[in-house]
DNA sequence: ATCAACAATAATATTAGGCTATAAAGCTAT
DNA sequence: ATAGCTTTATAGCCTAATATTATTGTTGAT
């Protein structure tokens, strides 16, 4: 039994597909086939049941590739330890992002980051919180920006900042002449959200009084983007709530409708999430390093109450 | 980088010695002195210092070779993970003993044991509660039988069964004349003990009413067996206390000196320990079985109570 | 029935891992 | 100092393992 063989099985595992998966360990695929083979007859098991489509995986191969999965991350992280006591931080690093904070976090840190660690090869995808995980825990990324807390066994967070909601009030809305904002004045029936899927969603909802008067409308408009909601509360559709940093750029003339919360605010939780067996973990630190300090000049400290991003189906 | 390599690093960790090691892996030394360079070429790091005498691990080094040993360990799980498909119950088995319960336990379950798992190789060693600790924890054993609670981090507790502590007190002793004992009656100074070391010695220093009493007498008798023990009492220099399966093959003349303590009598627990990663998991619950099944029948249950084990140096 | 997709097999080249023999280095003791 | 011992490194060679390309065998879809 090699690592190159386990490899080849979590290859095999993934892809479910043979050729694809000799094509992504970079050898051919008659290779791939017999080492595959090796490790079975070594075992003496089959780990798959090629007489399927697409392949299956055979009940014992299952658990072969769980443990296939814990050694390979093992041996991976010789390489870490090597890194960490050369000081060399480098290397490929898959970051996963929610929509929410992409446009406005990403472009504060990116540039910094990879002019301070140019041998770090960043790969950064949007995703949506829970894909986001399902990465994390297989592996597939190498940390998550998200809202927090999610408290998923095996994932760590590290908190970066805390980003306040504040309210998009237009002209004639029955909330337009208030000072500011109190979570008792919302009513979730009157606030434009976010599209399902989005945790920003789904902290606005758990926000609000009570969460459980969501009503079915007669129309509902939601959108995927915070621009599209403030065009519609412009139109009279309603109120909405931002996140603090996409507040920032809306022009002079909307910025006049924003409306802050009474302290505490309610804000959501940004962090890093990785998974705990804390591979890569230099490059995780240096990224939570020069995020953290960026964002401390942004936003100002101020007195918050966090709110959960999770919604009734858990994530 | 292959486990082969990784498990030579580990041989040469643990010897101290390449010739040695390469001897232990069943390689000749120039076999094993090139996979190890060819490793430390890959990570274009040194794991060994070869400039000392013996053989000293660098820093990385150490490092490196705890994080082969997790994988080294991963990897050997998946043969467990075949043989618990398969049903196969087999191969080597190392278990330590301590030495007050291997004469009496020893024979009740060996026969059984390797009638039951002819496949199984068992490999017994008596060793001290210390000792097998260590080797438990460093991959040496792979469980042990020992008083219980020890509750150490990585090591899971299995109770096999309650045994209580039985007093031998000879004729014309102070307490001769008593039908039955209690924890008050006694006195540690006047109870001959095993030797340093021995855990069960601990135990009746705990149960003892004022165990800190232990006064520095002017002469002082020890000794590792519980025969050495009994015959000393017999020559008028105090009472002893046994474990109850130490009682039975006294012989008849003997046994009337036997005095049960008040329920509820104090006892010792004794376990099967093992590593908490559970490697050859199916071995250890067979050996938990049949050493349960057997020694239910010989220990009725009765109301006991249990005496740590643990020394005043912990262990 | 034919084609396309995909895994298995065959034949072969290359590499890796093992061995024996021997050299070099580091100690120890005379 | 040097002879002798112990231990690790190097050299040269052989075998087995791992890769390649070319080809065959299956299966499912058209």
């Amino acid at each position: 039994m090699t690592i190159t063989q386990l490899q080849y099985v979590l290859a095999v595992a993934e892809y479910k597909n043979f050729t694809l998966a000799a094509e992504k360990s970079f050898v051919t695929q008659p290779t791939l086939s017999m080492q595959i083979q090796k490790l079975e007859d070594e075992l003496d098991i089959l780990i798959f049941d090629r007489g399927k489509k697409p392949i299956s995986i055979t009940e014992v191969g299952e658990k072969i590739v769980a443990q296939a999965k814990n050694i390979v991350a093992e041996a991976e992280r010789i390489k870490d330890i090597v890194d960490q006591d050369k000081g060399f931080i480098g290397g490929d690093y898959t970051i996963g992002i929610i929509p929410t904070v992409m446009p406005t976090l990403l472009p504060m840190f990116l540039n910094t980051f990879i002019k301070k660690y140019p041998k770090v090869n960043l790969i950064i995808k949007e995703q949506s919180t829970d894909t986001l995980i399902r990465n994390i825990l297989d592996g597939h990324l190498d940390a998550g920006i998200a809202a927090t807390p999610l408290e998923i066994e095996f994932i760590k967070e590290r908190p970066l900042y805390y980003e306040p909601f504040v309210g998009y009030v237009p002209k004639n809305h029955r909330l337009s002449e208030q000072e500011s904002l109190t979570t008792e004045n919302l009513d979730v029936n009157d606030i434009l959200l976010l599209q399902d899927g989005h945790c920003f969603r789904d902290g606005v909802i758990n926000l609000c009084k009570s969460p459980k008067n969501l009503q079915k409308e007669q129309f509902k408009i939601e959108s995927g983007s915070f621009e599209t909601l403030v065009s519609l509360a412009d139109e009279g559709m309603g109120m909405t709530l931002l996140p603090y940093l996409n507040t920032l750029d809306l022009d002079q003339k909307k910025k006049q409708y924003l409306k802050k919360f009474k302290n505490p605010s309610p804000a959501r939780e940004i962090s890093l999430i990785y998974h705990k067996s804390e591979l890569k973990i230099q490059i995780t630190e240096a990224l939570k390093e020069v995020i953290s300090g960026i964002v401390r000049g942004a936003i100002a400290f101020q007195d918050v109450k966090i709110i959960s991003p999770l919604g009734k189906n858990g994530v």
